[in-house]
RNA sequence: GCCCAGGUAGCUCAGUUGGUAGAGCAGCGGACUGAAAAUCCGCGUGUCGGUGGUUCAAUUCCGCCCCUGGGCA
């Protein structure tokens, strides 16, 4: 079964990793990271990634393999998920792909068709020149431009309005006659077996809560200090806290609101996930809390 | 005990010159194809503190009571 693998989806602080690590030993599998923040290096604290000994007692793959300073996207993630599923394979272990990201999931399992890539210096150009003429009057003239593409997008929705404009600006055709296109995705869908961690929602609100804090215990101040330097324009920049222990940092803001604000922003991210779960992983199965173990146990008794 | 200011959506408040009320935040639902931990869209009935009175009609006016601040004693 040359496509087989799991997938594991789950909100932010559902425990996802734990269960993969779980799986990973019973079955014999390798993790593979599929979340868009737990990539970055120097941001192991506030992306709540696996530490040493996690890592240590099991491949894990596409964690912290890149640094902040660069922009990582969709487009990496195919290839690196790629290049880690033939290092799986080669190891004779199961792929298992863990994370958050709806987005890494679906261009996975459902592919990401071939573009040429776009300069830094339009896209530079083109968020400098909405700024100036504002969002309305950009909007217009990506209507004038790609017509099908400003009626489905609010003029106000920045980075899609931007991504259909630097598209068009720099290809030529529009990005829906683009998409079209067929790929081929790393995972064929049909082969894999997905579920998602959904435990009910107070409960994950209260670990979200929970989890800044052991974070904040375990030295987040100190790590957002570290990562300071970085351009804010930079995707690492948009890790979950960082913005408010940076206000903390500047002395604009106190560390109980910080932490408000942070956890806040966190459950705010789990809600928009759990649409994304429940809307575009209809077929997966859901796992409540009780229900992780024993799909582990059955899942490992598969792998042997 | 007296005086003043308040008591309106989970929270902070606005408002109704009398015709049963609306914002922000929270919360909830949704979208999502190369920055996605991003970006965006949608959803507001609540004994208007309680109780009597005036009125065709009271959350709005009047009386009394309760609660919360602050002041005077």
């Amino acid at each position: 079964m040359q496509g087989e693998a799991v997938l594991i989806a789950g909100a932010t602080a559902s425990g996802k990793s734990a269960a993969a690590l779980a799986l990973a030993e019973a079955m014999g599998g390798v993790v593979i990271n599929t979340d868009s923040m737990q990539v970055y290096r120097e941001a192991r604290i506030l992306t709540a990634r696996p530490g040493e000994e996690e890592m240590a007692r099991v491949p894990h793959l596409l964690y912290g393999h890149v640094p902040v300073s660069e922009n990582y996207s969709v487009a990496r993630f195919v290839r690196d998920a790629a290049a880690a599923l033939k290092t799986a394979r080669s190891m004779g272990r199961v792929p298992i792909f863990v994370g958050g990201t709806g987005l890494y999931f679906a261009a996975l399992t459902q592919g990401l068709v071939d573009m040429p890539p776009i300069s830094r210096e339009l896209r530079e150009a083109l968020r400098v020149r909405r700024q100036q003429i504002g969002a309305e009057a950009f909007h217009a003239a990506l209507a004038a431009r790609d017509p099908a593409a400003a009626a489905r997008l609010s003029p106000s929705d920045t980075t899609r309005v931007l991504r259909a404009y630097e598209v068009f600006e720099a290809t030529g055709r529009p990005l829906a006659e683009w998409q079209e296109q067929d790929s081929s995705p790393p995972l064929l869908g049909a082969d894999s077996i997905g579920v998602v961690l959904d435990p009910p929602r107070e409960d994950l609100y209260r670990r979200i809560d929970a989890r800044f804090l052991g974070m904040l215990a375990a030295g987040a101040l100190e790590e957002a200090a570290r990562l300071r330097d970085g351009d804010p324009a930079q995707p690492a920049s948009k890790i979950l806290g960082l913005r408010e222990l940076w206000a903390v940092l500047d002395g604009v803001m106190s560390l109980s609101d910080a932490t408000v604000a942070a956890q806040l922003a966190s459950r705010h991210y789990a809600k928009r996930q759990m649409t994304w779960f429940r809307n575009r992983m209809a077929g997966w199965r859901r796992l409540n809390g009780e229900e992780v173990d024993g799909f582990v146990a059955e899942a490992g008794a598969l792998g042997e």
